[in-house]
DNA sequence: CTCGTTTTGTTCTCCCGTTCACAAACTCCT
DNA sequence: AGGAGTTTGTGAACGGGAGAACAAAACGAG
């Protein structure tokens, strides 16, 4: 317990492996993404301001955030682009395709395994699979769609430890449990639910609702102000 | 400029209109969700515990984020679910519906259009465009795909302020800086890009890919240890 | 070789958000 | 009517992240 808060701070062999606040994590990929844009576009060197621009942050807080991975630029000149975007690959951990199951082929469960995003950025889908015995005929993106039930299998021949789930509210907690027998231990969440994972288990979640309802809010008080004024 | 970081404390007729810290604002659509299951359910009041248990976060919070609504609990009993409900959705904005569109109906576009979650929770999809005419002849979820260029008529027609992206990432921008001329002042951003955009437009992005490597190296950071022990 | 310029890496300060802990307030039972 | 038991609402301490500002380091000109 209280060894934890020192634990962290002890170093492996490696000595790579300092804790990254969570809010850099976070910007990470988003720094990856104007990395591999830049490098498409020709660009082999940048500022830490031109980069800061393309990723949409302020550029003191992205050298902050960069200065936890290590010095990987030249005060003067700036950021190798494809020297700092293997970096950061390497640090994320997406330098070769991550295997991931997609539960649950409705219309959003299709949409991601079309989603070309996925393997382009390291991640490979490796199955999609769907409760309802009428979908097992289809195939969506080139992947045949099996059963739920072969989860357990699949996940133990592809070594799988991420799992999305794409499935209506009812069944994202049965789904989120199997997925925990089958060793599964990051899950992206795209139900409208609260999840309840063993402790050492990733949850990420995605509510489309609920993003357009903050935005709502903003706009509720953007037309109020307007109103009065 | 500096008369705003006050002017926002100035009130209306009202006096309901303080300001909610963003981190208790996107947490209201989360509370707005859980009461609504908890009403289908057939609870009529409920514990500032229960409810925190529901939403997945920790009661004091719950509790402090409500606190800046106004005091709608009573002490030794809980909140009238039903009321409290009611009170969430209005100070977010949705108790009637709010048109959106959408740009861009590829497998993204169509399921965002299929999700019946917007109907149910505040919003009315108004219309779903797209720049490709061979899309023109289609219809999704009941609405027909109409040419990019009716946007400007139908913001006007619905007074639309809230617009959703899902194109291509090389599309995003322009479709934003057309949404801003048309009067539009809130983006829900799916497309992997950073948009550019007049400071009193709000953006959100979702990007499922940033997602998924934010799982990645919270995975990598587990199996790593794994190995060592 | 030295000086000026550029840009990184880091320190310091401030602010927001989380959590604890407790007083105020309400209900129920006797 | 009064006291015991709950549960809300909030004051205060705490931790983490954001941004400004600066020192250290590399490069180039002369």
């Amino acid at each position: 317990m209280a060894m934890e808060t020192r634990a962290v701070t002890a170093r492996t062999s490696s000595e790579n492996a300092r804790d990254i606040p969570e809010a850099t994590v976070a910007r990470l990929p988003v720094y990856l993404r104007a990395l591999t844009t830049l490098s498409e576009q020709g660009t082999s060197t940048c500022s830490s301001e031109e980069l800061a621009v393309a990723a949409g942050v302020n550029s003191a807080k992205l050298r902050k955030d960069l200065s936890y991975l290590g010095s990987y630029g030249t005060r003067g000149v700036g950021y190798d682009v494809d020297y700092l975007r293997y970096q950061i690959a390497r640090e994320i951990g997406v330098t070769q395709d991550l295997p991931v199951v997609i539960v649950g082929i409705g219309n959003l469960g299709q949409a991601l395994a079309n989603y070309s995003g996925f393997r382009s950025r390291g991640f490979r889908v490796v199955a999609l699979l769907d409760a309802d015995p009428a979908r097992h005929e289809e195939v969506v993106a080139g992947i045949d769609v099996r059963p739920f039930a072969d989860l357990e299998q699949i996940a133990a021949d592809h070594a799988v430890a991420i799992g999305v789930i794409a499935t209506p509210a009812l069944a994202a907690q049965d789904v989120a449990d199997r997925m925990v027998a089958c060793g599964i231990t990051s899950i992206l969440n795209f139900a409208p639910t609260v999840l309840n994972v063993p402790e050492q288990v990733d949850v990420r979640k995605v509510d489309l609702s609920i993003e357009l309802q903050i935005l709502a809010y903003h706009e509720q008080r953007k037309t109020q102000g307007a109103a009065s004024a």
